[in-house]
DNA sequence: AATGGGACCTGCGCGC
DNA sequence: TGCGCGCAGGTCCCAT
């Protein structure tokens, strides 16, 4: 899935590989993923724009149009951006660029979004938005968790409490700080709050160096794989020895997600 | 305020 | 090898 290291990934990628490119020409294999506008209106709206800008906020990637206005994709489960010469799997917009290559919006599940906004600022999803992760002090953080009741696990995926930590890396964070997943928020003290913290900020950059987990369906811009699968400790890790005791890693449901986590080291 | 469940979707892994 | 079933999961929406 792509999570906030993804994203900052592939953002990166597109500021290096598309920005100051033009938008030639718009593709429709799967229309479903264009929200609230028409193709047509879409495609009257981009097509001739330069990509000037390509930005991050949570897992929203935003594209900024020499017009003013703004691409926003959101990958949500299952999608990946693939730039390319040819279509890639699952290519459903193609935004054909003016050096012939194409910007391949690819997704499995069709969960994906892609939208045309006056100002990204505006979007629901992004004013309802927490806190970015990597931009907030340990204190800003600390403060996060007052009077929450909530599993820490869950809180920690949800966007409107902090954003662009999903399933992997939250499993991860916990895992670190050695903090059993459903344990209460508030229940935590100080010191577990400054080590879910940088355990926090060490996965999050972790991620971000290897260019992203490749677990699932998440590819860089080019198409290769993130490498942070091979240092991931609990996700999709089931079954096998905890790093740190050895003991089996067991998996449970955190509402109504995925959660592995290892009994012995996480209280 | 917090939690739970359904909906959106389809590829893929599993069991037979 | 082939088929059918149901899970996976980010986000939104509704109900409790």
């Amino acid at each position: 899935m792509p999570e906030l290291p993804e994203v900052t990934t592939i953002v990166a990628e597109l500021n290096s590989a598309v920005v100051g490119k033009t938008i030639k020409e718009v593709i429709f294999k799967d229309a479903r993923l264009l929200k609230a506008i028409k193709p047509q209106i879409f495609v009257k709206e981009v097509v001739g724009q330069k990509i000037v800008q390509a930005l991050r906020r949570g897992k929203v990637i935003i594209l900024k149009l020499q017009s003013g206005k703004f691409i926003i994709i959101h990958l949500r489960i299952s999608g990946w951006l693939l730039l390319a010469g040819e279509e890639g799997k699952h290519s459903r917009i193609i935004l054909k660029l003016s050096d012939g290559k194409l910007l391949n919006f690819c997704d499995g599940r069709v969960l994906g979004e892609l939208r045309l906004v006056d100002d990204w600022h505006d979007l629901n999803v992004v004013k309802t938005m927490g806190p970015e992760p990597l931009e907030i002090s340990k204190q800003e953080f600390a403060k996060l968790f007052e009077g929450k009741k909530t599993k820490i696990k869950p809180l920690l995926m949800d966007q409107h409490f902090l954003a662009g930590v999903g399933n992997i890396y939250a499993q991860e964070a916990v895992f670190c700080a050695g903090i059993h997943p459903e344990k209460e928020a508030n229940k935590l003290d100080k010191k577990q709050l400054e080590k879910l913290y940088d355990c926090l900020i060490h996965v999050l950059e972790e991620g971000i160096k290897d260019g992203g987990t490749s677990a699932d369906s998440y590819f860089r811009l080019d198409g290769s794989k993130g490498t942070h699968v091979e240092h991931l400790m609990v996700y999709q890790r089931d079954g096998k020895p905890c790093v740190k005791c050895k003991k089996p890693l067991i998996r449970i449901t955190t509402s109504g997600r995925g959660t592995v986590f290892c009994p012995h080291c996480q209280k």
